[in-house]
DNA sequence: AATGGGTTGTAACGAATGTTACAAACGAAA
DNA sequence: TTTCGTTTGTAACATTCGTTACAACCCATT
């Protein structure tokens, strides 16, 4: 268990005994989880830092009109809810369901504090974890208010083909999840990825998709 | 200068005399802007922390076909860029410009960490504030996941209500403005509070609206 | 090879919103 | 009071997207 602790960005550059020190007199709990399984609720108060030890968890909101819209994933050695459990309100924003069978450590805000107090290393990976966390709502802001989904996609297809650096893409997320991510209708997205085609900004065979007009799309993506 | 420093929610706590200690040995700058002025680019690093003394600025973003979505208004003796400073991508997510004479007091963020290394008051403030902003910026998603103007206007209502314990709300905004937070078009949102007129939801006339049916106004806002 | 569940492609239609334009109403300053 | 810039109300039309439905396709299993 501690290993895993050690690669979650919170206690990067701690050893493994010194987490264990920090981690001892039953101040967790460990809970397991099956796909589907509700770990937190949206609206509900979030006093426990989460810590996934294995598997993967999906952050949902869901709008007036029931629409999904999925925020993240999160997989272990990552945590849930970090940026939410000092807050004044700290009711959670998003329902957490497990996609996969997943351990979750819960530890309560009030331990998790002594621990920012014991050591500082800790303490500093905090203020840089939550600090990313705030750009990443922000650009999923900044994301969300690209009005057409065309817009959406070209941002969504240059992000990916920077990352893994080529500019033929292959999908690894259904439409469905897709238009999940991009909190768009499915069939609006299938659509408009054929339009894309039409105009020769891309070329799709089913999962792949070939960039052809960078500029373009850059223009669209702003 | 003190005395502004000391309402600001990160110095909460701290003497008048303290704070006058811990910005000593001239680690800060003060620049001054009049209105239209920019303060900070979207898109430029950020490594500066920035304390409002006086007047007010906007977070705006531009999403790729030129629109303006206002993000927030931040005011004296409010701070700009709190959560951003410490991210590994510290790129400002928001442009921010003056809509009044203001006085700012920038300090670089070497010097504010070692504030808070000094300051154990400060430190515990900052850990608060940068929570706020994370729930802040959640519920922003929340709202922009609306997918109705008619939902947005409804929880925008409903909100406003609550705040000011009363059903009849005199908007401080004009049109202009209310689309801009919306992130929709003027005469959109102006043909929306007319539908939600004629449903009898509200009474509208001119700055002054009244809630006539609460109960469906919440169910549109889930 | 045949079957069946899930995924993708596509079309028709309606609802929501944006765009543009202009008139009416307001309010501050002359 | 008049004037002028700003704000609001409203309409017509275009665009985008959602909804529903169904066929085509893929692929793992039988």
């Amino acid at each position: 268990m501690y290993e895993i602790i050690q690669k979650n960005p919170l206690f990067r550059g701690i050893s493994s005994s010194d987490i264990e020190l920090l981690f001892n007199g039953g101040i967790y709990q460990i809970k397991k989880f099956q796909p589907k399984d509700i770990v937190a609720i949206q609206g509900e108060p979030c006093n426990h830092l989460m810590i996934m030890l294995s598997g993967t968890v999906q952050g949902q909101m869901v709008d007036s009109s029931g629409r999904l819209i999925v925020i993240e994933e999160i997989s272990a050695p990552f945590a849930i809810a970090v940026a939410f459990i000092y807050a004044e309100k700290n009711d959670l924003p998003v329902s957490v369901v497990a996609l996969r069978d997943s351990e979750i450590l819960f530890m309560r805000r009030d331990y998790f504090t002594d621990i920012l107090q014991q050591n500082k290393t800790v303490l500093l990976n905090y203020l840089t974890v939550i600090s990313n966390r705030s750009k990443f709502l922000s650009d999923k802001i900044h994301f969300l208010t690209f009005r057409t989904i065309k817009s959406k996609i070209a941002d969504f297809l240059l992000k990916q083909s920077k990352q893994i650096g080529s500019k033929v893409i292959f999908l690894e997320e259904t439409q469905q999840e897709l238009a999940d991510i991009y909190g768009v209708a499915r069939p609006s997205l299938a659509r408009t990825f054929k339009e894309m085609e039409d105009e020769g900004l891309i070329n799709i065979e089913r999962k792949k998709i070939t960039l052809l007009d960078e500029i373009k799309l850059k223009r669209l993506a702003l």
